[in-house]
DNA sequence: AACAAATATATCAATATGATATATTGTAGA
DNA sequence: TCTACAATATATCATATTGATATATTTGTT
C-alpha cells in the first residue's frame, strides 16, 4: 500500500465523521476542505462505486421516495485503510497558484495587469478570512465537544495564518510594482 | 479563448524569456516555479509537439551529433496568445496539502501522528527557506539589469512569506496537539 | 577505459477535472 | 393552489495531467 488515490482517502475520512451521500461529501469539501484541498463529482461518484466495491464502504437507500438518496458509510475495512493511509508519509503537498503564474510572467504584458491580479486575488482572500475567523472562534468554544475539533481547528487555523501571510504580501508587491513607473 | 490548457500557458511563459528543450523546461518549472506550480513530462512533451502545430511555438534541431536536441522557440503568434492569457482573469488558484488532509482527520490516528506530519512539514519548509532568501538577493541585485527580475522576485518573496507563516503555524500547531496529552 | 550522473525524449495506464445532462425536492411568492 | 426557482442529488465523459517507466546520449570522474 503506497501511494493510494487521494479521492478514496479524502472520502474515506470524512465518511469516518459521519455517514454521507456524494452530494453531502461534495460540500463538505467545498466548505470544510476547500482551503487545502478540492474534488470533483467526476471523482466522487465512481470512487464511491468502487469503495463499496472494495468492501471499504457500503451503500443504502434511504426514505421511501421516488429517488432514494445514497448513502454511504464507512466499514471497519475502511477504517483500517484510512487509519494506515493517516500513518505513512505525505507523499506531495502542492501550491497551483495561476495568480503566481501570471505574475511570474508578468513583464509581459506590465506593471498594470500585474497589479490587477494581485488586487483580484487580495479581493478573494479578504472575503474568505471572515469565515474562517468565525469557524476558529466556533471551534475554539466547542473544543471539548469533540476530540476531533482540535484537528479542524489546526486546519482552519493554517488557513488563517496563511491568509493574513497574502495579505501582507499583495500590499508589498502591490508598492513594488508601482513605484518607479506604473 | 477561455480556460486554456495551463501547460501551454506555462510553457509559452518560459518559451517567452529563452528558447529551451522540454527537458529545461521540466528543469526551469522544478527551481523557479516549484513554490507555486508543476508539470510532468508527460505533460510537456505533447504539449510542445501541439504548440508547434498550431503554429505558437517553432521547434529545430541543435548541432550535429547523433541525437540532436529538439530547442523550441516561441512564435509571434504564440507570443500574442500568451499576452493575452496574462490579461484574462485568474480561473483558479488551489492549494492541495496533503499535510493538511491528514491533519484534518488526525482524530482517528491521534496527537503523536500528527505531530509528525508536521514535523515533516516543518522540515521540509526549513530546507527550501534559504534557496527563496538566496534567489530574493540575488534578484534584488540585478533588478535594474532586466526588467522580468522585478516579477521573478514577486513570486520569490511571496515563497518567503507563505514559508514563515507556515513555520509559525507548524510551531503553533505543535503546541496545541501536545498540550494535555501526548 | 570504465562507470556514474546528468541530459534528453517519449509513452501510457491510471487518475482527476470541468462541463454537462437529468431528475427530484423544498420553498417563497402570486 | 400553482408556479417558478433554488437546492439537492446522481451520473457520465472528453479532456488534461500525473507518475512511472523505458530508452539513449552526453558529460564528468576516477
Amino acid at each position: 500500500m503506497a501511494n493510494e488515490k487521494k479521492i478514496d482517502c479524502v472520502i474515506l475520512g470524512l465518511l469516518s465523521h459521519e455517514e454521507l451521500t456524494g452530494y453531502e461529501i461534495k460540500k463538505r469539501m467545498d466548505t470544510m476542505l476547500k482551503y487545502f484541498w478540492s474534488a470533483s463529482y467526476g471523482s466522487i461518484y465512481p470512487a464511491l462505486s468502487d469503495l463499496v466495491h472494495r468492501g471499504l464502504a457500503t451503500k443504502r437507500e434511504s426514505g421511501e421516495n421516488k429517488r432514494n438518496k445514497l448513502i454511504y458509510a464507512i466499514t471497519d475495512h475502511g477504517r483500517d485503510y484510512l487509519k494506515e493511509w493517516l500513518t505513512l508519509p505525505v507523499y506531495k503537498d502542492e501550491l497551483r497558484y495561476e495568480t503566481l503564474l501570471k505574475l511570474f510572467f508578468g513583464n509581459e504584458q506590465g506593471a498594470e495587469c500585474a497589479v490587477h491580479h494581485i488586487e483580484s486575488f487580495e479581493e478573494k482572500i479578504e472575503k474568505e478570512l471572515p469565515y474562517l475567523l468565525g469557524a476558529q472562534e466556533m471551534l475554539k468554544k466547542s473544543l471539548n465537544d469533540d476530540t476531533a475539533h482540535k484537528y479542524y481547528l489546526l486546519t482552519v487555523e493554517f488557513g488563517i495564518k496563511t491568509y493574513g501571510a497574502y495579505l501582507e504580501w499583495c500590499k508589498e508587491a502591490r508598492t513594488l510594482l508601482m513605484e518607479n513607473g506604473g
